[in-house]
DNA sequence: GATGAATGAGTCTTCATTCAT
DNA sequence: AATGAATGAAGACTCATTCAT
C-alpha cells in the first residue's frame, strides 16, 4: 500500500522550518526548508500543500507543545499563587530553551498568515488558565480585571523577560523571579 | 543643481509604506509604496536606496515621532508617578490613533531587517525614561529592578493595553487605566 | 503471474482521458486522470508507459471506434451515393452523440503528440472509402479529384457540420441533410 | 518620461511565439518566447500580464491580418462568384505563405484559453462575407442554407485545402482550383 | 530629479515519472 | 500488479533594482 506518508517527515519539515525561519524571517524560501530536512523540493508540498499551510501547522504546533508544557503539573498546584507561578517558570523556562521557537512564534504572530481558526485552535489549550483567572477575581485573590487582560498581561510579561533574558543569559534566573514579582504584584488585590 | 529631492515625497513615500505594510506585511511590494505614494516605482530608490533602507527610515521615524509624544510635557511632571501615568497615557493614546503605525512596529521589531546602528538610534531619545527609572530607584520609589528590565516591561504592558483595545475600542479608557494600574502596583516599593 | 492487466483498468483509463482531456485540454494532469478512473496514480503508468504513449492510445481507439461506427453496413449500400450518405449520416450521428470524443480528437489532431505510426494506424481502417472514391471516379459519377482530396473534403464537411450541431442541437436534422448535400454537389459530376 | 513601451518588443514577442508554439504546441514554454524574440524573460509580462493573455492577442492578431488579407479588393469584384474565388485564393494563399501562423491558429482555436470576447472580435472583421452569403441566398445564387452553415464550410474547405497543399506543395495550384470547385458547386442553387 | 520599461534571479508550485511497500 | 509518497526538473510569474529617456 505503497510509503505511508511518514510523522518523521512531517515533524523534520516542522522542525527544519523553524531554524529557517528563524533565521531568515518567514519569507526563507521553501526550498531552504526542504534542503534543511533532507528531503526534496516537491515533497514538502505533500505535507503541506501550500507555504502558508506550513505556517500555520508551525503555529499550532509550538502553542500546543508550549500548552503541554505549561499545563503539565498545574492541576496539582493547590494555590493561585502556586499555579501562577508554576505556568511563568515552566513559560520562562521553554522560551530559554526554545529560542528559535519563540522568535518563530513572535513572527507569526504578526504576520497575516495565520488563519482565523488556527488562531482559534492555538488558543483553545490556555482555557484552564482563563478559569483559574475568573475564580481568582471571583476568591478575592486578585484585582477585578477583564480576564483577556490578565492573559494580556501575562504574555506580555512573559514575552518581555524572555527578551531580555536571551539578550542576557547569565541573569536568567534574576529575571525570572523578578518578573514573577512584578507581575504578581501587577495583579494581585493589595 | 535640478530639481532637489523633496521633503514632501519622502513624506509621501513613508506615510504610504506605512499603510501598505499595515495590511500586507513587510513583504509588500515597493511598487504598491511607490503607487500608493502617487510616484513612479524608480523614484522611491532615489530617496532610499533600498527597500532594507526604507524599512529602516520608517522604523527610525516612528521611534522619534513616538518619542516626542511621549516627552512633551514630560518635565513639567513632578513626581515620578505622575511622570510615568503621563507617558503611560501618551503612549496608549498614539497607539490607538496609529493602529497602522503600530502594526508595523511590531512587525518591524521581529524583522531581521533592523540594523543595530537603527536600533539604538530608535532607543535613545527614551533616555530620559531610564534616567528617571535609576532616579525612582535611588529614591526607594520604585522595586530595585535593572533599569532594562522596567523598560521593557512598560513596554510589553503598553503593548498589551493596545492590543487590547485595538480588539475593543469601546473599553479603550477602562483598559488604560487598569494598565497603568498594575504596571504601577508591579514595580512599586510596596 | 500475478494478476494480470485488467482490461476493465486500461477502458476506464482512456474513458476518464476523455473526460478528463475534454474539459482542461491535453495538457490537463495525468492525476486527474487516475482519479477519474478511480485507480492510483502510478498504476496509469502499468498501463501507459507515458503519458504521450496514452495520448496515442487514445486516437487509434477513438478512430478505431469510428471507423467500426461508420463501416458497419456500409457494404450492404448499393450505389455511390448511398455509401456516402451511409458514412456522411453515421459520422454526424456519432459526432453528436460523443461530444467530448470529438473534442479531444480535434485537439490530438493537432497536437505534436501523434507518431506518424499513430496516424498511420488512424488511417488505415478508412481505406475502403478510399477504393470506394477512385472507383466512383472512374465511373464518372464523382469529378477526377484525387482521392486524398475526397477525404479531407468529407473530414471538412463533417466536422464543420457537427461543429455547427454541437453549438445548435435542435437543428441538427437540418445541418445533416444540407451538409450532406453541399458535400454530394461539391463532388459529383454535373 | 522613460522608454515607452515599445511596438517594436510587442511584434518580436508575438512573432516569436508564433514560431515556438508552431513547434513546440501551446505549451512551449514563456521562457522560450523571451528568448527568441531576444527580450529578458520577465520583459514578456510587461507586454502580456498573463500567457493566457498573450494567446488571446496572438489570435487576434492573426485574424486581423487574415481579414485585411482577404477583404483588401474584395469590395471591387462585382458578382458573388467572383467575390467568393478572391477570398478564396487570398486564404489559400496566406495560408499557403504563413505556415506556422496557420498551425497556431488552429491550435488556438481549439484550445479552451480564448475567452468570449476574443472570439467575437476575431469574428467581427468577417460580418461582410456574412452579408454577401445573405445576399446572394436572396439572389437566388446559392442555396438557402443558414449563412452560418455558409461560414463553416469555407472555412473547413480553406482548412483542408491547406492541408493539403502543405503535405503536398508542389500541388498547390491544382488543389486550389479543386478546392474551390467543389466549394462553389456545393453551395451554389443547380 | 522623475519616469517606467527592462532585467533576471528567485519563488512557489505543478506534474510526469519512479520506486519502496 | 497496485499504491501513493518521493522526486526534481520545469514553469509562470514577481519584484527589487537599474537605466535609457
Amino acid at each position: 500500500m505503497a510509503r505511508p506518508k511518514s510523522d518523521d517527515k512531517r515533524e523534520a519539515i516542522l522542525s527544519a522550518a523553524t531554524s529557517v525561519f528563524a533565521d531568515g524571517g518567514l519569507s526563507a524560501p521553501t526550498s531552504a526548508i526542504s534542503k534543511a530536512a533532507g528531503i526534496a523540493e516537491g515533497t514538502l508540498f505533500t505535507y503541506f500543500p501550500t507555504k502558508d499551510d506550513l505556517l500555520n501547522a508551525l503555529y499550532r504546533q509550538m502553542k500546543l507543545e508550549l500548552a503541554e508544557v505549561l499545563m503539565s503539573g498545574f492541576a496539582r498546584k493547590k494555590d493561585v499563587h502556586a499555579k501562577l507561578q508554576h505556568i511563568w517558570d515552566a513559560y520562562i523556562q521553554w522560551g530559554a530553551a526554545n529560542r528559535e521557537k519563540r522568535k518563530v512564534l513572535a513572527q507569526l504572530q504578526v504576520s497575516d498568515k495565520l488563519t482565523n481558526e488556527t488562531k482559534a485552535v492555538g488558543a483553545a489549550p490556555f482555557a484552564e488558565v482563563l478559569v483559574m483567572g475568573k475564580e481568582a477575581i471571583a476568591q478575592g485573590i486578585i484585582q477585578d480585571f477583564p480576564p483577556e487582560f490578565l492573559i494580556a498581561t501575562m504574555e506580555a510579561m512573559t514575552q518581555a523577560t524572555m527578551e531580555l533574558i536571551a539578550a542576557n543569559p547569565s541573569h536568567a534566573g534574576k529575571y525570572r523571579t523578578m518578573g514573577f514579582e512584578a507581575l504578581w504584584n501587577g495583579l494581585r488585590k493589595p
